[in-house]
DNA sequence: CGGTTAACCGTTAACGTTTACGGTGGCGGC
DNA sequence: GCCGCCACCGTAAACGTTAACGGTTAACCG
């Protein structure tokens, strides 16, 4: 009937609240006997906290820093958009933002973690594009019990509390079986990664590859080409793969470094030859899927990563509790068709009202461009 | 800095918080002027209330009846569910769940809209397989200001306060688009669907045609096929339909009735040269999936749309806000390839602990078969 | 002019949890 | 016997909002 409260174990068992209280949060100062009471009490009336009290009493200020690349592409935006706009829907915690942005991939990545760290945020969401150098950083900062969210990326084997990203193998798996059905089961398929020592490149290759075999077994899928995130790079190396082989038919591009490759594909006069299935949806791809250059582009949700990354941590850090340690979603399929819809879903989004009035602060902090929003 | 409460803008106006509470709810009792000079205080002084203490003060106990289909297949047992979790994911407010189901569509229906209005909730979540019928129902409801939240399909016109569903253009769209990448851009469509008067089977069914028309002009859309939820009727439509065009290539079946569909292309000895199109997932259709008779299904993310529809409305109760009016998700795209991770996912989140202990009471009411949950 | 009423506003006690502070005893040491 | 100390526990004041209740005016009526 109605929910128990502390003061309910407590007169049950002729304490105070205040050692019920003591007892249930191993603070220091209670009688082990009693404690035990106490717990079982709790338990037999099956207490639950109430949070609205809770939250009244200790109002305490999260303090979360952000720590992505800048927004070359709008993904990263959209990650950051997606985490404030969680933070904004919360009711009742007071959370600060701080947004630490590096220009490029593997410069000040260590320098705004560590700008981090020093800044005593409770809690960090990174993207981690060299796990092997972050290892040690997220490994400081979990020993300092600041617990640590990747997005995107994994850093495994490094204490990081958990990470939000795209199903990769799923992404590939679905990548090879539309390029199966598109191409009508034959053909060669090459595949452009960024780097194949980054766990989410490997698995989205290995799944498109493994998906291939077994599916289309008369198709043949090219070793991975390693652009290194460098685009002059992918365009040559692109440039070479098609000179090589004449009779290619497919590329699936798991990175959002399509634009070199279709680049290239356009020098080399095969706009209308070839089927190519690219990731994430940027402006500049726009075009390029409305001609039918691009079949279909699979889109990483950056938004609801961003969500998501924001959710988890928010509910360890107020409940101790993280419900995995390896969320994934589902990646939605871009095509023309539907293209349209998902330019306006996302514009409208951005249109949309910063619910509850988050106020946005913008600062310098050592360690790269630092925003702080406050919501 | 610090949070601007009541108190302060009370102390600035030189009034006390029980006026400004007043002014600030539009309650009885309180001077215009004071109003005014109320209002215009808490918005200079950017006052947004605190929730925590709000809920703390205000114990309320949200009723929300479900009015759904029984689980005929998993649809409506994970939008149940996508309910439940995020009822469960409440942090301090505590709603008892009325889950009311009916046998079949068109029974059933009406009656357990009337018990759930009978049962003074402060809200209903329904499924309306026949909008017209529960239109007036709707209409009483909202009269009531009891808010009617529509799941899967719309009742426009209703006064309902919001619908969540998939984007059904897009849904159409991507089929189409999908379908002519498949068929290599030529060849006879056919789609199937419940009934045209069902505005969501009608937008998917235009947003097909529009597509394909757009996107592929050589191939050919028939006109729609209606079903009416009737499995033989489906079935002997589908085979006439075989019988008068031999030359069909595709067919996209709009709604969850595939199985009659399948069985008469089966029979038909069509199964190899059809390219088939579905909607939804359940166990029946995995097999097909799995051997290629169906080349992709069209997730709908029933779980997403059930706890999308407890969200709204628990927003528009506790705020009185509706942030929009039609909430349309982006589908999944569900295919050979990365079947095992929707199917993964699916059970793993069936096993997922409900958190902070909802307890569940089952109960016999009348209007169909009810079960309470309290969170 | 006493009394009634309505309009307006202040006061105060909840709501359940947290936390600082004060108060017991009981023990040993000077 | 006084003092301090320790382990343990009770007390009470926050936190910000809600809502019931009382109190103050001023107008109005008989």
């Amino acid at each position: 009937m109605k929910n128990i409260t502390l003061f309910d174990i407590a007169e049950a068992l002729g304490v105070s609240t205040g050692t019920v209280h003591r007892a249930l949060h191993d603070h220091p100062g209670v009688n082990a006997m009693t404690k035990a009471r106490v717990l079982q009490m709790a338990k037999s009336l099956g207490y639950r906290p109430n949070l609205a009290a809770r939250f009244l009493s200790t109002k305490r200020h999260l303090k979360i820093s952000v720590n992505t690349l800048k927004g070359t592409t709008s993904f990263w935006d959209e990650v950051r958009a997606g985490i404030s706009d969680e933070a904004a829907s919360l009711l009742m915690e007071n959370v600060d933002l701080e947004f630490r942005t590096y220009p490029q991939l593997d410069e000040g990545e260590e320098e705004s973690f560590q700008a981090a760290l020093q800044a005593k945020v409770d809690g960090i969401i990174v993207f981690s594009s060299r796990p092997e150098k972050l290892r040690t950083w997220i490994r400081r900062a979990s020993r300092s019990r600041i617990p640590v969210m990747c997005v995107t990326t994994d850093a495994p084997g490094s204490g990081r509390l958990a990470v939000v990203s795209i199903d990769t193998l799923a992404s590939g798996a679905l990548a090879a079986d539309l390029m199966g059905r598109f191409l009508g089961g034959s053909g060669k398929i090459a595949v452009t990664l960024s780097d194949l020592r980054i766990t989410e490149h490997s698995e989205k290759y290995s799944g498109f590859e493994k998906t291939m075999n077994a599916l289309y077994p008369k198709m043949r899928v090219l070793p991975p080409l390693e652009d290194h995130d460098i685009e002059p790079v992918a365009q040559e190396k692109c440039r070479k793969l098609l000179d090589s082989h004449p009779d290619l038919t497919g590329i699936y591009v798991t990175t959002e470094a399509s634009l070199p490759v279709l680049r290239a594909v356009r020098d080399a006069g095969l706009e209308n030859q070839l089927t190519i299935i690219t990731t994430d949806l940027f402006s500049d791809l726009v075009p390029q899927i409305r001609s039918g250059a691009v079949a279909a582009t699979i889109y990483q949700r950056p938004r609801t990563q961003g969500r998501m990354a924001f959710r988890v941590l928010r509910e360890f850090l107020t409940e101790g509790e993280c419900p995995s340690y390896q969320i994934t979603l589902a990646p939605h399929l871009v095509m023309r068709g539907n293209l349209d819809f998902f330019l306006e879903r996302q514009s409208s989004e951005n249109n949309g009202n910063r619910r509850r009035g988050a106020r946005v602060v913008a600062n310098n902090l050592p360690g790269g461009d630092v925003a702080v929003a406050r919501s």
